[in-house]
DNA sequence: CCTATATATGCTCAATTTAAGTATAAGTTT
DNA sequence: AAACTTATACTTAAATTGAGCATATATAGG
């Protein structure tokens, strides 16, 4: 009836997703684990309840000591706790629970070191970037291999959960594709075996049907950290809406194209420019510096900074971009 | 450099924030656990990695187990882990970590009993209840007491910073009141010491200036459960904009108005009752069952139902009600 | 029955915001 | 010089929002 008793055999798990934006892509800072041989995974450590006064001191401390980056903006996402996500579990080992974060950094100032290393964030998600259209692979691969895990429910109303879940998610059936889902899809992704995760989390090998699929639905992280990483780019895609997230990763002047193209980096979508620099300029985001830029095509570009005032101006302010990305087919 | 060592000493908590609405009140579910004399808390009990399969099937074990009550949307919120947030640890207990989750339950089933009670939600949030004006406690205490402790800091920068915190927080200074930063206005009158559980926290008497604030601050609630408390609610008047968690909490068939209410309730504002019925209709989010409601009143009102499809329609169906609520001294 | 009062619901109207352009300016590349 | 890039100003129609008026249908009290 109440909180007697205590748990035991638990280890806390303090993982981040370490995101900035370089030569229009969206980077995520990865680690290659010395016991791992394949794979790499995010910067993480134990939480140690002795050392660590905070839950984020202990993800700072641990990031820095991997990867010699200070963090600046830094905010908790998630905290999964599912028996069996780490294949150690099953060997006798305490159950993981691990609290993933977001962070984000405002330029890429490790190198490429053995250690750790920026990856473009898509490489994990290629269906989600639809900067160039809807990604062939939704309608090549992704659709009928989902089509055939709806089939392969036993009764007729896990059919239509499945079905229903899958529309949601991934805009079939008529529905809109919404660009801040990206939990929703992989977790189905998973479910229907469609990562590799799947059949390495619970030891097996992938069964023949999906063998030629998993090559082609992104790069494998250790445990669960391509999940901590789908949380993130779902968080961040809707945050940078109604909070100024943008500005954390971008240097202190800049251009409002490439303002516009980190933005679109990130949700994975084509804005319309002149409507995206009238948006920024009225919401009172940023405000011209008097300087040109070292301009890189054609007509140079005025400089901007960030105007720090808003946040006091407007209760929600973001770069609204329109929700929706174009229409699948259109 | 990676992943070596465990952390030792830490015991996971889950705790709920059940959320209802009746009468026209947002009301929480609160147990009085044995060992405490005086204090009531959130539903919660500790993690337990042998018997649960995920973090959300122990809460829901807990819940149930203490309240009887069958949860429907559960959500999980935060993750808070920083040192001696509860007196136990002082005392050589292990470091507690505890998982807050908001969950919503569409009528008040429990009895009152001796082990549970619903409590009105502004009982601990006196200053966030707006819908007859500004609440009078903000001028009349809060401001005064939160002055004095930016006065209080040290270095002109450290008053600085403070200033500019409760001028975002509590909308001084010009500023609007955002209704979605519950936990930013909770954790300012934590850190000034003008909740009582500041100084409970640190086993201290509170001193003498704030003794008479302390009774007008709102009820306490052991641990940091009115932290967890101020978490949900935040989460819960951003998620109802674009959401339709609304209909988690209302009866089948409801009338406008008493959709309106309960919107009200949570946001803490008043709305423009015609604006709302267009919202909602234009929305798509309800539709009419043809029956008349058992009037209260005036005229009888037709009963609408929650129209499910909307969630394939729109990429963020929600009530979206206006951010603002009526200015400060206005 | 008549009146006051409460709620429900339909409708207007101006101001603002949004989506999607056209037009023009000012550079670089070939 | 012509072709091409990128920047920026401006237009226009449609949609949304904020505020309020007007009317409908009930109850309660004389």
């Amino acid at each position: 009836m109440s909180t007697r008793g205590a748990a035991s055999g638990v280890v806390i798990e303090l993982s981040a997703a370490i995101v900035a934006v370089s030569d229009e892509a969206p980077k995520i800072l990865l680690v290659r684990p010395p016991e791992a041989i394949l794979q790499s995974g995010l910067p993480c450590g134990p939480f140690d309840p002795a050392g660590h006064r905070t839950l984020e001191e202990g993800l700072r401390t641990w990031v820095e000591e991997q990867t010699t980056l200070h963090l600046g903006y830094v905010e908790q996402l998630y905290t999964f706790g599912d028996r069996f996500r780490d294949p150690q579990e099953r060997a006798g080992g305490p159950r993981p629970v691990s609290v993933g974060y977001l962070a984000l950094v405002r330029q890429i100032s490790t190198k490429d070191t053995g250690e750790s290393a920026w990856g473009d964030w898509y490489r994990y998600f290629p269906w989600e970037d639809w900067r160039d259209g809807p990604p062939p692979i939704l309608d090549s691969l992704i659709a009928p291999h989902l089509e055939a895990w709806v089939d392969d429910a036993n009764t007729k109303p896990d059919r239509n959960r499945r079905q229903e879940r899958i529309n949601l998610a991934f805009g079939f059936g008529g529905g809109a594709w919404d660009n801040e889902r990206v939990l929703d899809r992989y977790e189905l992704l998973y479910e229907a075996g469609m990562v590799a995760e799947a059949s390495l989390d619970v030891g097996r090998e992938p069964p023949a049907g999906l063998a030629g699929v998993l090559p082609h639905t992104g790069a494998v992280l250790i445990k669960d950290h391509r999940r901590i990483l789908a949380t993130a780019l779902g968080r961040l895609r809707a945050k940078i809406k109604y909070r100024p997230l943008i500005f954390e990763l971008m240097p202190p002047t800049f251009t409002l194209f490439q303002l516009q193209r980190a933005v679109e980096a990130l949700s994975g979508g084509r804005l319309h420019k002149q409507n995206f620099r009238r948006l920024v300029a009225h919401e009172g985001l940023v405000e011209p510096t008097g300087h040109i830029s070292g301009q890189t095509g054609g007509r140079p570009a005025e400089l901007f900074r960030f105007r720090r005032e808003v946040v006091h101006e407007r209760p929600a302010p973001g770069v609204r971009v329109p929700v929706r990305v174009s229409k699948r087919g259109g």
